[in-house]
DNA sequence: TTGAAAGCGCTAACAG
DNA sequence: CTGTTAGCGCTTTCAA
């Protein structure tokens, strides 16, 4: 007949044979005790029917062990890789990780100012999502460490991507490859809640184009929806035109798999008829052989752990700003 | 300035220049504290912002539900998929995610141990990862609602996906189509941590030929590693053989892509002179025209979250074992 | 891999 | 009324 009051490590360890050390670590760490050892402490709980308390841990430890994500809901694949990123990095330094969703510029809104609050983190990182200067200077008083993604602000650090630059270096490299009827396509999805790296693009392929002195009509900047089978019918329309484009940059790789698709089906060449660039270099990018500007997705998510973390343990450390370098892939279809 | 480090009773104390016993009286019974004294600890509690920790963290667990995700480190695009599906379904009803990767087998047996006792959850996920009864019975034993995902338990609920049937699919279609040298294309990565529905799919494949008295040679068995590049080596090997298969049944999209490669490199035209069926029905199936089984990835996690859901309101609730549907997605490989 | 011992933030005696 | 001090159950160095 087991006592009265609930059981603490105490008794599990004394019933275990073991220190409350031992107990605890594996409680935390499983993995960094015996197997032995670990059954019988295992064994010892479940006999005990021992639950550890959570305020007593609440007490004894540093911080929570959680790092929150804000992330747009993830239906681009963009977001999904750096995600992967951040869950490589922070499984292996012990950390749990939470992740919120934004599907709307209020739930934005809402969890910018009560995570911080009642999130109970240790540190958040936010994936492509505008924070204005007063989001950040609540965050910044909170004291919450917080590092941006995509989106850079002076207050908090971030690691961004030199949109504007990718742009100019598909311009250029379709230039240098003889190409002069040049067109773009990128999307429409432009919620009030997100950013749109897809007009940084932009302007920086325009600013390649017209270094060189090539024009870039408006016919030949298009837009489709997020979608594969969109991106095919405005890019079947541009492939239509009397004098077609003999390239196209496409702002996403993934909409650049439907440009590829109104090729074959209008059984046009690529690259001998049309070259085609696409942006991201996601895994699927090689498949398709696809000729993309490559960022470093998963990269860029593990070295916003890495900055968040080193902010967690030194909060005094000025905030840093780091630009991922981009790299033109070349493949196939351009 | 705001402090970094969330304030305790101490700074409270120094603060308003009382020791910690009064601002701790202060908290639990203000009445038996001099009313000059409680203005000043309580001028001091606001000054500071302070929030007695363990109930900070009582405060963050309770009032939004918390539901943990266990998968296997998500380098597999159908992982993704179905926790798109967990996180859209739990974001609709406000609950948190936490996030859990798992990268070997130690892993998942220390989380599968650690995290019912201070994961601090309202319920469990686990995708794709091998449960035994040990691990069963702690989770059940600890009142930790619980759903599997594609690995059954028969103490646990779960969304199972029937492997064996799709396998039987693909054989009874492609015979329908004609083809009678058929080959089966699957992957080799065989983590003990993870499961390994590909040899499943194999199985009722297998099934589905003999059925119709169809052999299937063992030259006709292929594995690759889970990547495009080796898999369309391994498919190139196949289709130069002598008597090369007319069809072959990839067991995952993803590879079923490193196959197509291989025709269009060899010039084989698919699906004329060879059809192509694959497995999962990822989002990049559709630009690929690819004939696939279609499982219902997003619906998957939002299914196993309406069944975790409907767990936690009603605990007394018998365990339910959902099957999802599989179809054949007919499109222009096969 | 393990244990001793020093905290963690807080409460509860016990004097004053 | 207030401060000192000894725990509470648990985590985390640091040696062994």
């Amino acid at each position: 007949m087991p006592p009265n009051k609930p059981p603490t490590i105490y008794d599990v360890a004394r019933h275990a044979g073991v220190s409350i050390t031992t107990v605890s670590r594996m409680i935390n760490t499983p993995d960094k005790v015996n197997g032995d050892t670990r059954v019988r402490i295992l064994a010892a709980i479940d006999a005990l029917g021992f639950v550890p308390k959570a305020e007593a841990r609440a007490r004894a430890m540093r911080g929570t062990g959680r790092i929150g994500v804000i992330s747009p809901f993830f239906t681009a694949p963009s977001f999904v890789q750096r995600l992967r990123g951040i869950a490589e990095a922070l499984s292996a330094k012990k950390f749990e990780l939470v992740i919120y969703t934004v599907d709307s510029a209020e739930r934005l809104k809402s969890l910018l100012s009560s995570v911080p609050l009642t999130g109970n983190l240790d540190g958040l990182i936010i994936l492509s999502l505008p924070v204005d200067d007063a989001d950040a200077r609540r965050l910044v008083d909170h004291g919450l460490p917080t590092v941006l993604v995509e989106f850079p602000h002076p207050n908090l650090s971030s690691v961004e991507i030199d949109d504007v630059m990718g742009g100019r270096m598909a311009a250029q490299y379709l230039l240098k490859k003889g190409h002069r009827r040049i067109a773009f396509l990128g999307d429409t999805d432009l919620p009030e809640y997100s950013l749109h790296p897809v007009s940084q693009r932009l302007v920086g392929f325009r600013q390649g184009l017209q270094e060189a002195g090539i024009e870039l009509p408006d016919a030949f900047v298009r837009l489709a929806p997020y979608s594969q089978e969109q991106t095919r019918k405005v890019a079947a329309e541009l492939l239509s035109m009397p004098q077609p484009p003999t390239a196209i940059f496409v702002a996403t790789d993934f909409q650049a798999l439907g440009v590829l698709k109104a090729a074959r089906q209008l059984k046009i060449q690529v690259p001998e008829q049309l070259a085609v660039v696409g942006f991201d270099d996601l895994d699927l990018a090689e498949y398709a052989d696809l000729t993309t500007i490559h960022q470093h997705l998963d990269e860029s998510g593990r070295l916003a752990v890495e900055i968040l973390l080193s902010q967690i343990e030194s909060p005094s450390r000025p905030t840093r700003h780091v630009k991922l370098p981009l790299t033109l892939i070349e493949r196939q279809t351009a």
